[in-house]
DNA sequence: TATTTTTGGACATAAAATGTCAAGTCAAAT
DNA sequence: ATTTGACTTGACATTTTATGTCCAAAAATA
């Protein structure tokens, strides 16, 4: 189960880019790029959406990894984090079959 | 499955307490714990500790529905919103495990 | 309608996140 | 050993997002 960072980060190594490669293409700094990579900075929505297009990757699935890794530092360090994220998962689900007529 | 905001509304309307004396209890603007009540604002994770101690409530059962409010929110108005949950969960069980001894 | 309770909205404040820069480390090449 | 290039680190700046406050307006109640 790959965080966002390490996907972008193997997605660059495969293709034997620099940092600054795909910094420049991205229009981030670099040193945010090797941030996210080592997941000491999220990117935002947008970049999520940009590393996928520029790496020819589905934008749902790399928004996935991206969201999914939000969610869990929102609980990080919470003694009911599991609890918390299963209770979420059904009010979402609740929320979803409001939204479908009923 | 309620908001922690409705839970917290009903346990004052069960004792038939304004909000200026629940604010007073728990040191809070009374403007503010009735935009808590309707969902507008969030408590902080102290205040929702406060608010169970004053109530006589469980507190992680009111963190619980504090945190997957906020788990909820952090996704609102997102395609990916269920997904990301699911996944979400799955890496907090990956992270449970590797913290008891494997 | 007079009083009390609750809500709305603009604004202030605080907290948390992302972004930048320059200096630093490390490895490989020369 | 020195230089070069890639990446990382850390302090700080900036931006974004959240909470908190005040006061007036609205709603409910007496």
């Amino acid at each position: 189960m790959k965080s966002i960072g390490e996907i972008i980060r193997e997605l660059r190594e495969q293709k034997s880019l620099l940092l600054r490669q795909v910094a420049a293409e991205i229009e981030i700094d670099q040193a945010l790029l090797s941030k996210i990579e080592r997941n000491e900075r999220m990117p935002t929505k947008d970049q999520v959406k940009r590393f996928a297009k520029f790496f020819g990757k589905d934008e749902n699935e790399l928004l996935v990894s991206f969201f999914s890794d939000k969610l869990v530092y929102e609980v990080r360090n919470e003694e009911v984090a599991l609890k918390a994220m299963q209770v979420a998962e059904k009010k979402i689900n609740y929320i979803i079959k409001s939204k479908n007529g009923k």
